[in-house]
DNA sequence: ACATTGACTCGCG
DNA sequence: GCGCGAGCCAATG
């Protein structure tokens, strides 16, 4: 049973739109989605919506580049596995942001302009 | 109806 | 880096 509620929809977008290999936050997702500090609310669209949803869930992080799963968890490695698969390197239990970010630094541009290439 | 629980985030010490 | 509190609020028991 998929949910009607617009903010979920409008989420659900939101995560769509997210190019690969690039990652964004649930706190950016739920703010482009027009929900500013709702990001909880983006774990639970996520986690409701399951593996038929097709939804990119591998690209949302925490704000700090973080997995948000335990380390040894399946659904960890996953992630890992998925994100890997399309360039996006994962050091311990982090993506780097500046690289990787959805919205990155402009400075990180600058350190590596073939980035420029994936817009 | 009340308390707890999160795929969260941010500021402060 | 780490813990705490606050903000957030639907789902769950």
């Amino acid at each position: 049973m998929k949910s009607a509620h617009p903010d979920h929809l409008a989420i659900r977008r939101v995560i769509l739109l997210i190019p690969r290999g690039r990652v964004a936050s649930y706190g950016e997702i739920a703010a482009r989605a027009g929900l500013p500090r709702r990001a909880r609310l983006v774990g639970r669209v996520l986690r409701d919506a399951g593996a038929a949803a097709k939804l990119p869930w591998h690209r949302v992080l925490c704000a700090d580049g973080r997995l948000a799963f335990l380390r040894d968890s399946e659904t960890f490695l996953e992630q890992v596995r998925r994100l890997a698969r399309e360039g996006v390197v994962v050091s311990g239990n982090r993506v780097d942001l500046l690289q990787f970010g959805w919205r990155r630094n402009l400075d990180a541009e600058l350190w590596s302009p073939s980035a420029l290439d994936m817009e």
